[in-house]
DNA sequence: CAGTATCCGAATTGATACTG
DNA sequence: CAGTATCAATTCGGATACTG
């Protein structure tokens, strides 16, 4: 890092956003636009639980206290318009429902990853700063 | 990837939260903390356009369209108080402040170039399994 | 079991006008 | 120039009750 300038920016914008952004087109940059789905308030947990093994319906609802039926559906919808989630359901009775990761979920964990662990790293001082700030 | 299980997800949660993750807990999850952060409508592209160079409050308010001053600086000072963005002001007349990365804010762009990399190389394949559902 | 339906409060963002 | 103040609109999320 630090090698003078815009070595690592370059390669976060650079795929031709001109300088001047303009937010109709800063709305379709694919970095914000996948940033903006894995950060709602549930998503990234379950992706990391799909990560681990799929799961069934209740299955995620008794494992993430505070989440309602109502927003689990919500989420593992868009997951799976976006291809990052499969559901399987199986014709039992009562029905039975599994969650997956598609591969592309699945590859979605690695990047994630990166920046979970920078995140990790880095916690306890932007912790440090926010309370001197507050 | 896919050895077999969860060899990536499990570095992306696996700072010991328990398998049953009560949302207590998740709240303090330092990767939600700043993947929360970092996501919100503004501050990926302020982080990206302050990785190339020092701005001015105004120079980073032309240089993005549809960011109202108001958003601008709320964004900035939340910026400023993770300790990611540094604002020094010049006493000149009129008055001059210059926003910038601090080093921690510059190290961010690193893993942050991992997901845009992910982004870019996926989007298409989002979008399109997108339109087939929509 | 796996959801849906409804209602409501909270948080986020936008628009705009004003100030040291 | 670099913001602040105010108000309105939208979106998000929680609670709860109900259904095939």
């Amino acid at each position: 890092m630090s090698t003078g300038d815009t070595g690592v920016s370059a390669s976060l914008h650079d795929h031709r956003l001109p300088m001047p952004v303009p937010v109709g087109e800063y709305d379709r940059c694919p970095v914000t636009d996948v940033l903006r789905r894995v950060s709602d308030k549930w998503t990234l947990l379950l992706i990391t639980l799909l990560g681990r093994h799929p799961h069934r319906f209740n299955e995620l609802h008794r494992a993430v206290e505070g989440l309602s039926p109502r927003m689990l559906t919500r989420t593992l919808r868009v997951l799976e318009s976006d291809g990052l989630v499969e559901r399987e359901v199986f014709p039992t009775l009562p029905p039975s429902v599994e969650y997956r990761l598609t591969p592309l979920g699945a590859s979605l964990l690695e990047p994630l990853s990166a920046l979970a662990e920078w995140a990790v790293a880095h916690h306890a001082e932007i912790v440090a700063v926010r309370q001197r700030t507050a």
